[in-house]
RNA sequence: GGUCCUUUGGCCGAGUGGCUAGGCAGAGCUCUGCAAAAGCUCGUACAGCGGUUCGAAUCCGCUAGGGACCUCCA
């Protein structure tokens, strides 16, 4: 099996993964900041890494995978309203600021779940961290790369960048950088306007404060993951992924204060995904074009033309490569939506297959045995080239017509010698469930209602047989109508599926 | 303005210089009481111009369009 190989974004090229230490992964993502609801573009992020996180499992690594929750709140704008956006929408809200970061918590939990991802390992929060910040910020001040002005610390980049590579990760000139005009208040503290904040003062209405040694205040928006991956990681860990708009100045600072605290590069391997795009346009709040997650799931944002499920979202997710841009559109979410529907109904065909069948020891069919072969093994070739979900699911598309060829004994099972069908069964099933992470779409219908159903199929049948094609017609007319579809299958069962 | 990325068939999207990914939609056929599903067949696309090469969607240059970051951002 071939090595495998991940595009880091701070060498900018695809390097072979090698650990810290052998048969350990840490990995660090930057997680949702609470202060409102999630949208699809954040959905992106935490997709993508579920499946780098349930694959490096699957490789037989442990992996120690930490997401942070920010409730901490930073600034709306800098300086200018000395306010965050937690306490902001706290008082509009009339919600205490932690009662306010616990609902978006729980429905950030909820639609992770729905997505079908795996909890964290550790999901330390910004607030439950401020000792460890405030430690970490002490350390880059005695070691001279900060400094206090009125109660608030700024991080010193041109001393750092003199000794340091400053910009390498998001490919920015320090020099530039120095010179970017920006015009904001409180920006004359700074002893550069390239500097940024580690501690800021708060002004008294600021709802989000701590004690600290420098005064009341709350920590600068890059420390919290510094801080805590530190602590949960080492001072040097694998992996650290997030969105690639969080290059900079997020990461890009995450590594001047960790190497300055911790005397090493924090991160061996960067990782972003992309962003989804809405017309072209990047999702997001600055654009006000984004669409929440739970209107996602029940269709109530204008630009939707009906609701979609967590699972048609994942799959769409993961048929383009992470590093690409993904645009959203409704056609190309029904397109997903149709073609998840196709692919788990040959799954579940392969495994009731599975129950019965099997082949003899020599294939029935070499070409067609060793064509199954390659598509099911190229899976982990693919997977290791960088995670690329797209590929796999292609191969996959590809195993379909063969499954269902089987199903529908055009194609005899025997096709395949019995070791090629185990292995077809036993692969498929690995990766749409457990690396992919993908789930029926289907609900789970209940005792009841499937005791129903087999009544009416069984009432439709003797119809059929009396060629009463007036009665069996009216019942698969009243169900198509109401959303259920009554399919005869070539074996003589009918089956069913919902809309 | 600076830095970087991108431009693939009706739509969405993979693409490692040579062997036309895949999905959705569409057309035809097979199967079928009729449907639906499924199977088979069909589209030879790579923004434009020029260059390198035996050979380029893939490398280089120019032109045009789109985008990201430089500010909170997944």
């Amino acid at each position: 099996m071939s090595e495998l190989k991940v595009y880091n974004s701070y060498a900018r090229e695809k390097q072979v993964f090698t650990p810290i230490t052998p048969g350990h992964v840490g990995m660090y993502v930057c997680g949702p900041t609470v202060s409102g609801e999630s949208h699809l573009g954040h959905a992106r992020p935490y997709i993508t890494f579920d499946v780098v996180y349930r694959y490096l499992t699957y490789l037989g690594y442990k992996v120690r995978y930490v997401r942070n929750i920010t409730d901490a709140g930073h600034f709306e704008e800098e300086g200018r309203e000395a306010e965050d956006k937690v306490s902001k929408k706290a008082i509009l809200e009339k919600l205490e600021p932690m009662e306010l970061v616990q609902k978006y918590t729980n429905l950030f939990h909820w639609a992770m779940q729905q997505f079908n991802t795996l909890p964290p390992s550790i999901e330390p929060t910004a607030t439950g961290h401020i000792v460890e910040q405030i430690g970490m910020i002490q350390e880059i001040i005695r070691a001279g790369y900060a400094y206090e002005v009125n109660g608030s610390v700024y991080f010193d980049v041109k001393k750092y960048a003199a000794s340091h590579d400053y910009g390498k990760l998001s490919g920015r000139v320090i020099e530039d950088l120095l010179e970017t005009t920006r015009d904001l208040e409180g920006q004359e503290e700074k002893r550069d306007r390239a500097d940024f904040a580690l501690w800021k003062n708060a002004a008294p209405e600021h709802i989000m404060r701590w004690q600290s040694p420098w005064g009341v205040g709350f920590p600068g928006w890059h420390i919290e993951c510094s801080a805590m991956a530190t602590k949960y990681l080492g001072s040097q860990f694998d992996i650290h992924g997030g969105g690639m708009d969080l290059m900079f100045p997020h990461h890009e600072s995450e590594i001047a204060q960790s190497t300055i605290c911790n005397h090493v590069a924090p991160v061996r391997y960067w990782m972003h995904n992309n962003m989804i795009t809405i017309d072209g346009k990047k999702m997001g709040k600055s654009y006000n074009n984004y669409i929440t997650l739970t209107q996602m799931f029940d269709g109530s944002n204008p630009v939707l033309t009906k609701a979609y499920h967590p699972m048609v979202i994942r799959f769409f997710v993961l048929q383009t490569h992470y590093r690409s841009t993904l645009d959203f559109s409704n056609d190309a979410l029904q397109a997903s939506e149709k073609g998840l529907r196709r692919l788990w109904d040959a799954y579940e065909a392969l495994e009731k297959m599975g129950q019965q069948s099997t082949g003899g020891a020599q294939a029935g069919d070499a070409a067609m045995d060793e064509k199954v072969l390659r598509l099911v093994n190229e899976f982990d070739e693919f997977m290791n080239d960088d995670f690329s979900t797209a590929k796999v699911l292609a191969n996959m598309f590809e195993l379909v017509p063969v499954i269902n060829s089987m199903k529908d004994k055009t194609i005899p099972v025997t096709a395949l010698s019995a070791a090629t069908f185990e292995r077809l069964l036993t692969r498929f099933r690995l990766y749409i469930n457990d690396i992919l992470g993908l789930k029926s779409v289907t609900e789970a219908d209940n005792d009841r209602l499937q005791g129903v159903m087999q009544l009416l199929i069984d009432i439709r049948k003797e119809a059929k047989s009396r060629k009463d094609f007036a009665t069996s017609d009216k019942i698969r007319n009243q169900l198509t109508a109401l959303g259920i579809l009554l399919k005869d299958e070539k074996d003589g069962n009918t089956s069913y599926t919902f809309d």
